[in-house]
DNA sequence: TATGAATGAGTCTTCATTCAT
DNA sequence: AATGAATGAAGACTCATTCAT
């Protein structure tokens, strides 16, 4: 690809920002909600919300029927619970590192993008924003808290880099808004494929995303397309009308 | 871009497949099945297969609860008339201009994507991969055929179609299946977007897409990062410091 | 009793408005929600209303659990229609002839009184107060339904007798308010008594109310206990005329 | 009224039986199964036994769900206890005064029923017959036991009451069953009045019910009533035979 | 004693499917 | 062919009762 590596700064502080450290000695109470929410998750993963029973969710999370309802007013709020403990998880602390960015976007990108695709390799993490795919035409309020919390966060942020960028001519003259789309776009693909229709890239076992070769040829590809137009040689110029 | 418009063949037998082709004087119980997974696609889109009722189905397309069980045997019958309807008109005869394709993929898609997006377009068309999508956990049947029928067929062709272009090196050295991701996963995501989150770029009405707007962005970008990579000439290397 | 029978105008028009003539050859569907209601009168009288399961009503009423969800939105609708069907069989026109009546009350009731004891004799309509008085802190609807459309205009209706029967010097100065009480309390004393404690009349079958005794004793009592007091001139003692 | 209050005997002895006597220095533990079920009747009395749950009880009266159980075995115990308690403080030892009368009853009851007028003026006396009018059906052992304690000792009494008086020609010839019930009747009336329709005399506040006024009226008609035929004048006879 | 987390039987309600008309 | 009344299996949710702490 691209991206030039000694140009990183330190990247120490853009942590994967460490998921519910496990104590050891948890209480049972404390502990609940979270095993039933993973339980749920899973479930809900696996049948969608609508086939999966109440009962399921507790004895996959090792309760009863009724001790669910002890920490969930109904089957919904475990649903919302879910999405409301991922936000956050997500994109973390990456929107500020790229708000705070000025010029060519791609070596910020080479340095976040990885630790996206990392978090997204976490299937408990991906699993929400799959979720959230399928059920949002039942529970429009799952959608409305990502976008608030997670997209309208992340994607006006990446709108503006872009949007920086070809303005200081680090990149070719692009509409930024769609830029976006072409960034996360391929990976949203990769992810379908395999959830939707199990189509793995060829030699990928069951669930191995195979997410480093993507992100080699996506951003390759992309960072590469991005350059702006070598104008000073108009022999190499290409013809880009199309449609 | 790279495309080379004298390198194009005969495209005009590449129709846009004219869906449901209306008789003039159809008779009203032949059309009965078309009408209900017209009501049926568009109930489903709205609430989700579970949240519909068959009643609510039929009652959409004119018919009484009983009637749609003399045209099907059941509600899952529906849906997978539905997308078995499908199958077909969304790739159509695409696959074989693809297959048939030799050298630089890029003029073959600069006019094979605007096809593409212009069938995408009908929400009739799109709704059953978006369908699909959501109900593909609790129907398998659903992904499988459009796996077998849809998916099987454009992506492998697409997949060979670059696998070429990079031995003949017409394009940079990528993974073939990587880069069919990278093409299509701008549209999905795009799709998405607006599905899921109601999130449209600037300026578009609700239900307007502005696809033309992405695939002028993305094809721009794609077609410039898929060039051989330039190595033999250094100087043409871009210096990506920034601030 | 103070009663004069001679006075008696023609009562004809009073009657006992006949209930729901059962036609022979009914439809199923027409009587059902009748049917319905009857068999949950019967229940929540038995067992009460939160003791009574939607199910034991339908199998009483000969349909399915599912069937009663046809007619009636909920369990609490089919009590409310319970009540709504009862509103007016129980008080029917005798509120009028109450309102019109002039002079001393005693001949109105001594006609009125035994048809609305040949009312309150029917269980079915016995039963729908009794209900309203059990289920009345769970459904206030229902009370207020039953004082608006029954208790507040035959109360009133009576009040207002008295009063004017008082001013007019027909009867003993006493509270209007509170002579309602009087009339009406002993058959509830005597109803509650049977139904809650099963404690009837000596010789009294179960069931049977001897609803004639206690009126005979009642109105004895109560049409005596209404003479002016005797003390200032004998001689003017009962002008009873009225208009 | 008619009532002749020189013919009253020594009443003081009638006291109103203090309930509850309250002791200085209880010990907390002692007063739970009290405090229980006053929160008990409170709840029991607002939303019906059913419909209340026994946290609620619980929490009302300061104490845990799993507390409650240390005290009574079950719910169904509570409401059981509840009526033990009120066993016997509603007629008290106004039965053994009535038992012991011979002549004119009216004398007697001039000073009982002002005495049972008070008693019921506290809500919680009176919360448990109304509470026992609702949850007979479900509960047929609460109208037992206060059939067996109360009404089954009051009522022989004041029938047999009448009976000795109607022999001994003080008053009328009436069923004295049945007179009982119209001595009682109207207070039960008033009471139910308020209770479940919310039906006040003019003037009165929510709660309160202005049994005095009750009182003046119905004694005065009910005593006025009870006068032995006038056969002096027979003249005056009126005809009381009716339907 | 006292707590309140946990249990699971019980009930209302929905809805796919059937079938008499 | 068409209707829509009827069925009953299934699932969310409640709450009396238990019991480990």
């Amino acid at each position: 690809m691209t991206a030039q590596p000694e140009d990183q700064p330190e990247t120490d502080q853009v942590e994967t920002d460490q998921p519910e450290t496990e104590p050891k000695f948890r209480r049972r109470k404390e502990a609940r909600p979270d095993e039933i929410l993973d339980a749920a998750l899973d479930l809900f993963a696996e049948k969608g919300f609508d086939r999966t029973r109440v009962e399921d969710i507790a004895s996959r999370a090792g309760v009863s029927k009724g001790a669910l309802y002890l920490y969930f007013p109904s089957k919904d709020a475990v649903i919302e619970a879910l999405v409301h403990r991922a936000v956050g998880s997500f994109v973390g602390n990456m929107t500020d590192h790229i708000t705070a960015w000025r010029g060519d976007p791609r070596p910020l990108l080479t340095r976040l993008v990885p630790i996206f695709v990392e978090r997204v390799s976490d299937p408990r993490v991906l699993g929400v924003p799959k979720l959230i795919i399928r059920e949002a035409p039942s529970h429009p309020k799952l959608a409305e808290m990502y976008r608030e919390q997670v997209i309208g966060t992340a994607f006006p942020a990446l709108t503006a880099l872009f949007s920086q960028a070809v303005e200081g001519g680090f990149i070719r003259k692009i509409d930024p808004e769609m830029a976006v789309r072409c960034l996360i776009g391929p990976f949203l693909m990769h992810v379908m494929l395999e959830d939707v229709f199990g189509i793995r890239p060829s030699g990928a076992a069951p669930g191995e995303l195979k997410l480093a070769t993507l992100l080699d040829t996506h951003l390759s590809i992309f960072f590469a397309g991005l350059d702006p137009d070598p104008s000073p040689d108009p022999s190499l110029q290409k013809d880009m009308s199309h449609g």
